[in-house]
DNA sequence: GGGTAGTATATTTTT
DNA sequence: TATACTACCC
């Protein structure tokens, strides 16, 4: 046995494993299919099936395990490493993105850009659009730039291009065929790729080179895609790629639980999968490990309403339970007491804050929470408050880039004038056409110094770590004395700075440490960000329930049950698909719980300085009356009262 | 070129 | 409410 680890050849790592689970992971050849509800141990399966499959003597570098988050690559890594026993020749495991990114590294010379390549985030696309649309005399007032992106990453994530994009009725599409070819032109011309070309690229990168294919085709033989529900066209085609010649395919997933229609994702990829793989053995998991009795019907009684479903049965050997606790707050401000209130009270009983989840629909309900959990000191963590889109964090981070690709002009554009150099508009205009000698003489040095101060970095980068460099860099462009003299604000922003600085001595030690640094920081999830790798990460979790995908925790709070909010609604009634999309995420939501869930919702809320009038959501209505208890009756929200009071006058 | 005051406009959800 | 953008002045 060539990888055979630690202790003997017995399968004591199959014996934790039901039946069905272990059909599933000794069914190592051909496709395979586990289709199954919430928490019935799909992504164990999956992880067990990988050690199955190494302590068969496979090498490990041929398998392929993809996840939906980069968080969940990570767990998955260290399961897997911690039981192997070793992490040398480990599987590759990561997100279709970041897969991406590395075959594109590998073979940037074929799609035109340079090693470097800068990843796009959501801002500096939107920047990028807008500038299109400008050159092609398209008013960002009349079409909404972020609705423009949004079609074309769609369409990107439907197989097409700039090129074979066409119009139709629709006015917004004809401007999108304009404004696309120019987008692209100007990327390009910037070095740079979108969240949807390293998935779009790959794919046709992968279909035009054949023997490029065929070598990754050939190092890995065995492909695993967890959340195949959420996986969306191009990311299924090129799974049908890579698994063409040997189709060893594990698909792990749940109908119910696909979130993402609106980016693309499409239940099609899992409904035909038998059709596409013929001969795929299916297996279906039907026993609950996660949650309590009371939990699964509520979840049940949701979901059995949705008729783009096929029913599964889902049952459990655990104990029925506590009841659901349904709270009716007259405020969100006092909705967000009582769930503070409710979580001190666990904290306080012994509960580990990470073991409590507060989930809402969407972001800005975190703020209120937020405050609620301050007032009342306990430890607690937003999930996706994105450290790496403040300002400041990019302003250093497009230093660090700009100077490994001169060429990313997106970097320089942002720093050239950051600090300022005198160097505005009109000089940058000038600079970027080439016409630097007519600059004026000041702003002429001031762009030399400029030049150089990309070159230092440069230089200091090859003899010293990612995090020593920041801290250059911090230094060197003189930021660090104008914040620290500034305001508390302008302290704040350089502690942010010095807080990269501590994130990048994770790089440190690594080999193409400026490599992975780049790629990782472009591809962060909001998953991880900040937190999850130190010390104080036993918090209490705040996050939306579309990122608490895959995990568990012990009590879970559902926040915001109201009528419009969740399930959300805009401007036009939710069409029947958005009606049950909304529906499975509360689904979602629920059945993150393992011991107890709360409800709560607000009669009263502001959203942007207006307060809304709210009916209970009709998740809540849906229930059963026995499986839920009216909690809170007698609750007392002192801090909440005063403040209706003083609101009065 | 740089700063500021006034306005308009938005929040689903994320890799 | 909070930010993004613009117009205008120094
Ligand atoms: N055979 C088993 N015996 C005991 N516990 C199990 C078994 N299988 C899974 N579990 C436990 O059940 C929980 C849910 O497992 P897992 O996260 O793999 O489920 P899942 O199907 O991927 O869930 P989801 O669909 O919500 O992502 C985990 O805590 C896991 O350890």
């Amino acid at each position: 046995m060539p990888y055979s680890i630690g202790y003997t050849g017995r399968m004591n790592y199959l014996e934790s494993l039901n039946e069905m689970q272990k059909e599933a992971v000794l069914h190592t050849e051909g496709p395979l299919l586990v289709v199954a509800g919430a928490g019935t141990g799909k992504t164990k399966t999956l992880t067990h099936r990988i050690i199955h499959l190494i302590k068969k003597g496979t090498d490990p570098r041929s398998i392929l395990a993809i996840t939906f988050t980069n968080k969940a690559a990570k767990e998955m890594r260290e399961r897997v490493i911690a039981m192997l026993g070793t992490d040398d020749h480990i599987p590759t495991m990561s997100t279709f993105h970041s897969l991406g990114v590395r075959i594109l590294r590998d073979h940037h010379t074929k799609i035109g850009v340079n090693k470097y390549f800068n990843i796009l985030d959501s801002q500096d696309k939107g920047t990028l659009i807008k500038q299109a649309m400008r050159i092609q005399d398209i008013n960002p007032k009349e079409w909404e730039p972020r609705k423009i992106a949004s079609t074309i990453s769609r369409a990107k994530s439907n197989e097409e291009t700039a090129e074979t994009y066409t119009a139709n009725k629709n006015p917004l599409t004809s401007i999108v065929k304009i404004v696309w070819p120019e987008y692209e032109r100007l990327k390009r011309e910037e070095q740079s790729l979108d969240f949807d070309d390293l998935l779009s690229e790959t794919y046709f990168l992968l279909k035009k080179h054949p023997e490029i294919l065929a070598q990754y085709q050939s190092r890995w033989q065995y492909v695993h895609v967890d959340e195949y529900q959420d996986t969306n066209t191009i990311q299924y085609k090129l799974v049908r790629l890579l698994v063409d010649q040997h189709k060893n395919i594990c698909a792990v997933g749940d109908g119910d639980q696909n979130i993402y229609s609106w980016r693309g994702a499409d239940m099609k990829n899992i409904l035909n999968f038998e059709k596409d793989f013929p001969g795929a053995k299916v297996v279906l998991l039907e026993t609950n490990y996660r949650s309590t009795q009371i939990i699964l019907e509520a979840a049940h009684e949701i979901i059995k309403k949705n008729n783009e479903r096929i029913d599964k049965k889902l049952v459990t050997d655990n104990q029925e339970g506590k009841e659901i606790a349904l709270y009716e707050a007259f405020s969100a401000h006092q909705e967000a007491s009582w769930i503070a209130t409710q979580v001190k009270k666990y904290i306080d009983e012994g509960t580990e804050p990470k073991d409590i989840a507060v989930l809402f629909r969407t972001n800005f309900q975190s703020r209120i929470l937020e405050e609620a959990f301050l007032r009342k000191a306990l430890p607690y963590q937003v999930v996706g408050v994105k450290f790496f889109s403040r300002k400041e964090v990019k302003d250093v981070m497009s230093y660090l880039k700009a100077a490994f690709n001169n060429d990313s002009l997106s970097d320089v554009k942002r720093i050239i004038n950051e600090p300022k150099r005198g160097l505005g508009k009109v000089a940058v205009a000038k600079i970027f056409a080439g016409r630097i000698s007519d600059l004026p003489k000041k702003q002429l040095e001031s762009y030399q110094k400029f030049s150089e101060l990309l070159d230092d970095i440069y230089q200091f980068a090859l003899t010293h770590t990612p995090s020593d460099t920041i801290r250059h860099i911090v230094k060197a462009t003189g930021l660090e004395k104008k914040l620290g003299e500034g305001t508390d604000e302008d302290k704040e922003r350089l502690e942010n700075m010095k807080e990269l600085v501590t994130y990048a001595t994770k790089y440190d030690d690594l080999e193409n440490a400026y490599d992975i640094f780049f790629e990782e920081v472009a591809l962060l999830s909001d998953q991880d960000s900040l937190g999850s790798n130190r010390k104080d990460s036993n918090t209490v979790k705040l996050m939306t329930i579309h990122s608490s995908k895959g995990l568990e925790f012990k009590y879970v709070f559902v926040s915001g049950l109201e009528q419009g909010l969740f399930p959300s609604q805009r401007d036009d009634a939710l069409t029947k698909h958005e009606q049950e999309e909304e529906r499975r995420l509360c689904y979602v939501a629920f059945t993150r719980a393992k011991e107890m869930l709360h409800l709560s919702y607000a009669k009263l809320r502001t959203i942007y300085g207006q307060e809304r009038i709210n009916v209970p959501s009709e998740f809540v209505r849906d229930l059963s009356s026995h499986l839920v208890v009216e909690a809170g009756e007698n609750y007392d929200d002192d801090e909440g009262a005063v403040e209706t009071f003083y609101l009065d006058f």
